[in-house]
RNA sequence: CGCGGGGUAGAGCAGCUGGUAGCUCGUCGGGCUCAUAACCCGGAGGUCGUUGGUUCAAAUCCUUCCCCCGCAA
């Protein structure tokens, strides 16, 4: 089966791996152009193209693929199938139907739920106890094809969306193999989705960080959790804004109100949370400082409202 | 040269309008206590990231490089 894949960050490299480790190697890899990053904004390729490159897979990174130019080049491929991982951009129409097989997709939530961008972190910030990944067909609408397989998993209490992100990746990678090794053998199912039960999964941004002591300890573990690696939540000490990485659950009450500090020590920071409920601070960073044990922040910042 | 913050005892910080360094915690020893992450007394521990310079004198001013971090992507 000739197979062109298109993807660009981590996630989709490990789709990529997957495939080449198991004889499935792409005829040709697209991926989103070099793009200035990091400190320094130097030139860096991406997860995607680094992989390609190390395994001399032809690599194409157009700037636009409504020029026609993009699809005559894939005309020229002559793919049975496009696999499409986090590619970056949607695809359009054409791309679709060129394929015999079409193009199929590997997306991090158990659709309808979580279409978008950020399913992922959706999925613990909401609090879910279980999510998953489908590989699907690609539609026109955002993430609403076909669906054609999913696998679910547990979402840990303290798991960061960085954390359940790596283990998602690797699943849907598997998935994927399994999804293009049935789709040749014939044995794919098919199976639409139910627009009723459909939710949006829209980018997180900064807005989301700021940490509301008026909510329940739970709520904000999975604010915290959920915002990792980024953006991070947050939350003001001594006029700073630090970013909050770890905090644990407590057995103590409070009469203090939501936000206010109710004790300081090795264990880290504790804070009254809705309903009297406390929550423990036990890792954060200040700005630039590195992340450390909360313990470690007080005692160069000893609070004064204790 | 994208913008910015920082590198001082094991840890986290202060000192930075120049005169060889201080706080909290930890650590070691002793004391108190039924007991303690409590308290008291005492001790150890730092070439103040690196290079060169200014000066009678620099952690403190200027300079080289290294490293860490945030923003932005």
């Amino acid at each position: 089966m000739r197979i062109v894949f298109m993807g660009t960050p981590d996630f989709a490299a490990a789709s990529l791996q997957t495939l080449i480790e198991n004889g499935r190697a792409p005829l040709a890899v697209f991926t989103q152009p070099d793009r200035p990053r990091g400190r320094g904004m130097d030139l860096s390729y991406s997860p995607v193209k680094e992989l390609a490159l190390e395994h001399d897979l032809p690599v194409y990174q157009p700037e636009t693929l409504r020029d026609g130019a993009a699809l005559e080049l894939l005309k020229s491929l002559e793919p049975d199938i496009l696999a499409v991982v986090a590619y970056g951009r949607i695809l359009p129409g054409e791309f679709l139907s060129l394929p015999r097989y079409g193009a199929v997709n590997v997306h991090g939530s158990l659709l309808p739920k979580y279409r978008g961008a950020a399913p992922i972190q959706w999925a613990v910030l909401n609090g879910d106890k279980v999510t998953g990944v489908s590989t699907m067909y690609l539609a026109k609408e955002m993430d609403s094809g076909d669906i054609i397989y999913t696998e679910e998993t547990e979402i840990g209490e303290f798991e960061t969306s960085g954390q359940l992100f790596d283990r998602l990746k690797e699943m849907g990678a598997r998935l994927l193999l399994k999804t293009l090794e049935d789709i040749e053998r014939g044995t794919a199912p098919r199976r639409p989705q139910d627009p009723s039960q459909a939710s949006f999964a829209s980018p997180l941004d900064k807005s989301l960080c700021p940490i509301q002591w008026n909510k329940t300890p739970r709520e904000i573990v999975k604010q915290i959790y959920g915002l990792q690696p980024w953006p991070v939540a947050t939350m003001d000490l001594e006029g700073l804004s630090c970013k909050v990485f770890s905090a644990a659950y407590t057995e103590n009450r409070t009469e203090k109100a939501p936000g206010s500090p109710v004790s300081a020590g090795k264990n880290g920071l504790e804070i009254a949370c809705a309903g009297g409920e406390t929550l423990l601070i036990t890792e954060l960073q200040a700005p630039g400082k590195k992340r450390m044990a909360a313990a470690d922040f007080l005692r160069g910042h000893p609070l004064k409202g204790l």
